[in-house]
DNA sequence: TTTTTATTTAGAGTTAACTCTAACTCTATC
DNA sequence: GATAGAGTTAGAGTTAACTCTAAATAAAAA
């Protein structure tokens, strides 16, 4: 099977714009253009572009995106290039989920805060309450520098 | 106590440069300048900065951290609109958390499988052992989508 | 066959958040 | 007082990843 490129648009929401751009940018080096030169999608190109979606969730910037391709392309020689690759990802990943959890907290707490300000109505009575003060300290080495 | 610009990239990390553009785009609107027009940063300034540290590791963009400030120098009558801000902001961190959790499981299958890969010296030899073929059934909706 | 819709290219424009430059002034030390 | 270092401004430049424009050609529909 071949498609256009309108066709790819609908099976990856991306835009014939970005198609053009990631193709420019090497990140579809197979895609074939018949005699006018108009582009024909093969399900290797589709399959590429899942692959594509995944590596830049995991936060891969197109450069990189584009470095993996390449290695891909040169087999079996590369195989520990890509492990690295890999390995770092999940490290970055895992830090960036760490993270996440630490910033969570804070803005949970921000959340408890003015829910309760909004119920009484007062910013200064809401972060006085016992259960949120204690909350505070809990979850800040030094609470006043969270006051904003 | 008060600082200077220098003594504030210390405790900060953040360069000069930054601090004035972050001044400029309205997220410290309380910086005082002495009579030769040199800042003078406040505790209160800095406790700012911690905040806005906090909102941008959230993933609050500057113009919606000016937004939060200017609430909150407004006083109670914000109290509603800062409650969403936080709400929303914990939705979206959320929705984070999940979507890194799934791309996670994606990246660790092809960590394990180009671990086995550079063993064996062939993807496609590890491609087709058990274990990996199992968890990979397991992670992904259409296998094939993830082959490249 | 005519009209409409899809696709092509090269290259310009956008956005966010810095980051840097130039030319200048202020402050501290020798 | 001379000099080095820190700070000032306005405004230009950078980077990533698009996003759009214009002018043209190709394909599909009426």
């Amino acid at each position: 099977m071949s498609y256009s490129i309108g066709e790819i648009v609908k099976k990856t929401g991306l835009s014939a714009h970005t198609l053009r751009y990631y193709e420019k940018e090497g990140l579809l080096p197979f895609v074939k253009k018949n005699a006018s030169g108009v582009r024909a999608y093969s399900d290797e190109d589709l399959r590429w572009l899942t692959m594509i979606e995944c590596l830049k969730d995991s936060g891969l910037q197109i450069k990189e995106i584009r470095q993996y391709i390449e290695w891909f392309n040169e087999g079996d020689s590369t195989l520990s290039q890509r492990l690295s690759l890999f390995e770092n990802r999940r490290k970055i990943l895992e830090k960036e989920m760490a993270r996440l959890t630490v910033v969570m907290n804070k803005i949970r707490y921000k959340e408890l805060l003015y829910r309760e300000a909004v119920r009484v109505g007062n910013l200064d009575i809401a972060a006085n309450e016992r259960r949120l003060k204690h909350l505070k300290k809990k979850l800040f080495e030094s609470p006043d520098d969270f006051d904003k």
